[in-house]
DNA sequence: CAAACATATGAATAAATGTTCATATGATAA
DNA sequence: TTATCATATGAACATTTATTCATATGTTTG
């Protein structure tokens, strides 16, 4: 599919290509799910997350593993954990005095191989 | 592929298990790659910048017309723009006292379709 | 019950970030 | 050249955010 090209003389004129505003309307999701998108993918913008979900792509694990793992403090892993299931990237299960973390589904993982791709370029 | 489980009770001992940090040895990408990472998904965890990419997906858009699309300040998508060319999300080319935007490669459609599935679901 | 352990969370602080404003750069037209 | 248009950018400000510290909640054990 071939992409158009707008605005070659728009600059000018004060209202914009109407054909360009037309196709904006049509595909651009709501102003809701724009904010919820941008949410998600904060949630990855930070490399303390980013490698909880790599620990987790190989197993499910308890907070304070996580924390000995990633060599950070069981506060902060704690904060962090909460932000990745507040956006359903993690569940938890709770087993005695420990709670257990594990991936909430595939989108995780695709999400991150395509973001690896794109840096390794 | 089994998930496998750690520390059930590793908590009230002082190191962690072996096989998990060993895994986590093998498996975690380099700290410089976690950030770049990270950074990438930064950029995409702002709706402004999102809308940019969405406008982008359709047609190649010079600065003023994103603009005004999206309405906002040149001042604040040239900014914006910045940041994605940076991170090689879009390129840039000149026509006259045009720039006109578009996208850098096919990641970037990969990486938010799977977003949008997932705040979805 | 009390003590010990694992996890969660509120408050505070420092660092990062998006937008605005003013202005600079680059290109075209008169 | 000078004027004008399109874009880029530095500085400032307000907001967001990750970590730390202290402490609360929840579970098991003695």
């Amino acid at each position: 599919m071939e992409l158009k090209k707008y605005g070659t003389e728009c600059c000018d004129v004060v209202e914009v290509h109407e054909e360009l505003l037309k196709i904006v309307e049509e595909t651009l999701p709501q102003e809701d799910q724009l904010f919820e998108l941008a949410e998600l993918f904060k949630v990855f913008g930070d490399s303390t997350r980013i490698r909880i979900l790599f620990v987790l792509f190989e197993a499910e694990v308890c907070v304070c593993d996580l924390a000995s793992a990633l060599n950070m403090t069981q506060s902060a892993i704690s904060h962090q954990l909460r932000i990745l299931k507040q956006s359903r990237l993690v569940k938890s299960r709770r087993e005695g005095k420990s709670v257990f973390y594990s991936l909430a589904d595939n989108h995780v993982r695709t999400i991150i191989s395509q973001g690896m791709e794109h840096v390794e370029e």
